[in-house]
This record gives structure tokens, C-alpha cells and sequence, in this order.
DNA sequence: CTTGACCCTGTAGTATGGTACAGGCTCGAT
DNA sequence: ATCGAGCCTGTACCATACTACAGGGTCAAG
């Protein structure tokens, strides 16, 4: 099993140090071991991990919301029955998340089609693609 | 036309009135006209901007972004070639986020499904949904 | 055995995206 | 005419998510 330095596993997960650093505190990643002088001592998975927060981040997730979605592996093991519950809730989460994107996207692919034709029917394609809907995502209260 | 006031256009948007104020001294939002007193007389069409910035930062999209998003209409009268090219970015950015949405929703799926059946083959399925793939969506700088 | 790259803790500062006053004017119903 | 709800500007403060020191110890190559 073999252990890397918090450089390493910065350089590797393409963050900062001081991020590592930040969350460990935030306990994003748990506690590594120490050597006899204090350094950290990671074990290469945490490297799998901080990629995981930094793609969970692009996607508008908080940090407290990665850190629960983390933390339903772990807990799958204690209480299988709210696991699910909170793991449809994140599911449909998504799902929303996806919609949204989509109607988006059919937005700006209007917009980029209709660029260079008819200037004129791509005018507020990008307002009109939400209009209406309401979110269904759970509010970060 | 009918003129809003700021506190209606919020209450219909679903945000605050500070954060119509805000968005107004960002730039996402145009400066509205005033009345002889000075109350900001807004348009109906703003309420639905602000519709579309609440969704697109739920999305992960930062305020320039959606700014960036925004301007793509009103530009598009200007010059068309710049705009596509834009455009086309953006698309490419959200069918990213939407690949890795599906990723870590397949995950947990895969998390839930296993509830309650083989507690052990759903271990970790969330960190190897995306493991090895990088990320191809635009850094934020 | 020194020197430079790396690590430690702790604290402070930054950017983003709001949120909350203070102090004051305005509008409309009574 | 007056009183409360609502608007104005301006400034200050907040949470989130880092980022950057300061001041000091550690490790390994030459």
C-alpha cells in the first residue's frame, strides 16, 4: 500500500495544497496517518476522492452536499433503509439537473444553428428555453 | 407595456430584493427606468431573467457565466461568427456536465438498487463512477 | 552538514454571491 | 395629514471555498 505526501496528492488531483488541507479540516477526506515528524501520509485513493469534489463542484454541488454524497458509501453499511432514501432524493436531484441542462442546451444549439440563416428567430432562445417550469431541485435552504 | 416594481419582480422570481438590486450593479440585469421619484419601473420580462439565473446556478454556472449566457442573445445581432463560435462552447460545457451527471447518477442507482439486496457490491460505486476520466469542461480560470 | 525543496500549524486575506442595516424619501389608504 | 409599507443609496457584514503568508521543522542530494 503505498503512501504519498500531501504534494503528491495535490499535484496529482490537480488542487492546491492548501486545499487538501482545507478539506481535511472541512472533513471532506479523513484523518491520514502521520509519520514520526508529522507529515501526512496518503493513501492513493484520496487522489480518486479530491477528483470526485472537484467534477461534484462543476456540477453546483456544495461542499456539504459532496461530503454527504460521499458519506452514503460509508453509511450504507450502518442504515441501508435512509441510505436509499437520501440516495433517490440526490437521484432526482440530478435528474432535474439534467432537464434543466437540456433545455438549455436546445436553447444554444438554436441559437448556434440559427446563427448565419435567419438572425431573427434565434432572438431570447436561452430565456424562453426555462420558461415556466419551476425548478424541482431540493433547495439548499 | 406594465411596469413592475422591485419588490414584485423578486416576489415573482422567487428571490430578494437586495439580490435584484445586486444583479442590477453586476450587469445581469439592464438598468430599469425610474420614475419621477426615483422607484425602478421594471419590464415583466425581467422576472424570467431571474428565473433563468436562479436555474443556472444551481447549475454550477457562476454570475459571469450567466452573464456570458445572456449576452449571447442580445450580441447575436452584432456579429454572428464570434457568437456561434461562443455558443458552441457553451454547449460543448454543458453536454460535459451532463455526461458526468449521468455518471454519478448511474452510481447511485447502482447504490440504491443494491440497498437492501448485496449491501457489498455497492462499495465506493460513487468514486469509481468517474474515475480515470478527466474532466473536459472549461476551467473557470 | 548545509541548502533548498517540502512539510507543519495557525492565522489572515480574497473572491463570489449575496444579505442586512442605517438613514431617509414616497405612495396610498384612512 | 399621517402612518405604514415600500422604495432609495450606501455601507457593512455574512457564508462558502479557498489562498496566502508567517514562522518554523524535515528530508535528501551534493
Amino acid at each position: 500500500m503505498k503512501l504519498l505526501t500531501i504534494g503528491k496528492v495535490a499535484e496529482q488531483a490537480g488542487v492546491g495544497i492548501e486545499t487538501v488541507r482545507f478539506y481535511e479540516r472541512e472533513g471532506l477526506l479523513e484523518k491520514p496517518t502521520r509519520s514520526a515528524s508529522g507529515y501526512r501520509q496518503f493513501n492513493v485513493d484520496v487522489v480518486k476522492r479530491l477528483t470526485f469534489i472537484s467534477r461534484a463542484k462543476e456540477l453546483g454541488f456544495t461542499l456539504k452536499e459532496i461530503k454527504e454524497l460521499l458519506s452514503l458509501r460509508v453509511d450504507s453499511e450502518i442504515c441501508c433503509e435512509d441510505v436509499k432514501a437520501k440516495v433517490d432524493v440526490k437521484i432526482a436531484d440530478i435528474e432535474s439537473k439534467v432537464a434543466t441542462l437540456h433545455k438549455i442546451k436546445k436553447a444554444l444549439v438554436r441559437l448556434s444553428t440559427a446563427c448565419g440563416k435567419r438572425k431573427q428567430t434565434a432572438e431570447c432562445a436561452i430565456l424562453e428555453a426555462l420558461d415556466g417550469r419551476k425548478s424541482t431541485l431540493t433547495r439548499k435552504e
